[in-house]
DNA sequence: ATATGATAGAACAAAAAGTGAACACAGAGA
DNA sequence: TCTCTGTGTTCACTTTTTGTTCTATCATAT
């Protein structure tokens, strides 16, 4: 489906994009492609478009979004690891040595994303977890069981850390608890009262 | 979808308010992205505001909520990525800067991330926690099963760190107890009263 | 009411990025 | 051979993004 240099061009922005969080300029993909002219940078970006291998803002920098993997697979864009991307102009990764901050929460069992499981309930099991994700002092940590909360970024096997909190938003992410004994990973939304 | 930046001043509200609590005030703002005036940092304010990445109060400070996250995924204030480092221009781990105390949480087992799991209690297992994650004296862990919260950044096998709190706001991720039976994750959205 | 901390935004300038026409060349196929 | 498509280049734009200065307005604590 693809040309040589639109495949070559794809899997550069792919690339580009995970790694720093943003797609690349004309410019850059000239570079990258051996190009002297960001005209023929544009035509394969418009060719890429139109095959549905991208998305773009027109007349926006920087402003693609890759939709499809060179061999047609949807393009997914993992959970990233947000601040890996983060671009200072200082350019320089910072905290290669966080582990030092490490604090252990309880690590409460499993929740089903999806299906009820058992109820939730200290084993004993602490997870070693970075300051920088504990945001109340009373946090615990569950692994997730299932593929319901997939949409959400959840997924069977991840370990979620959760906040005690009272208040409730909606969208939330929450722990629901029925009858006290089984619960979920629930996105809560408040219907009436 | 952001340009460089957006994508930095993003990733720099994204962390201050997970570190923090409240986003930067626009002079903090300014320093982090090695500007002088705030007038910049109004322009791409805006722009992220237009593209869906954040939501604010007009004329209040410090008043951005993030919804996005720059690859956009879904944003969720109580969800923290383990991996996530944080790069500062000071080349120095934030979390240097604050306290590294260890703190243990209980890990109260697992919780459905879309259907109900039986009730949460305490089995006696603890999960090491950095401070800054614990918001509240009485924080618990739960491990997540299911996908139905993915798009809150929460997937099946995760650990979800509980934050008990008094007051729920619309969009915040809670663990939800039916009856005082049932447990679910979920987002909390209010309707009318 | 006032002082202070914050946000709002106009105005000007410049750099960066994207658009598109025009011309050229090469290879694949009909 | 002739045509179509993909590719490479130059050049002349337009638009967006960014940087700076200055002033006005808003919010809140005292």
């Amino acid at each position: 489906m693809l040309t040589l240099k639109q495949n070559q061009l794809l899997n550069f922005l792919i690339i580009r994009i995970q790694k720093f969080g943003i797609s690349p300029s004309y410019e850059e993909m000239c570079d990258e492609l051996g190009l002297k002219s960001k005209s023929g940078i544009n035509r394969i970006v418009k060719s890429l478009e139109e095959r549905g291998y991208i998305e773009r803002l027109e007349n926006k920098a920087r402003a693609i979004a890759p939709k499809k993997y060179p061999n047609g697979q949807t393009y997914n864009s993992d959970i990233i690891n947000f601040k890996d991307k983060y671009i200072s102009k200082h350019s320089q990764p910072v905290s290669t040595n966080f582990k030092s901050q490490e604090n252990q929460i309880p690590l409460l069992g499993k929740i089903a994303a999806g299906s009820p499981i058992e109820a939730i309930s200290n084993h004993g099991e602490y997870l070693d977890v970075p300051s920088s994700l504990l945001t109340s002092e009373d946090c615990y940590a569950l692994h997730v069981e299932g593929d319901s909360m997939i949409d959400e970024g959840i997924f069977d096997g991840d370990t979620v850390i959760i906040n005690k909190k009272a208040n409730i938003n909606n969208g939330d992410i929450i722990v629901a608890l029925i009858d006290n004994e089984e619960a979920t990973l629930k996105k809560f939304r408040k219907k009436g009262d």
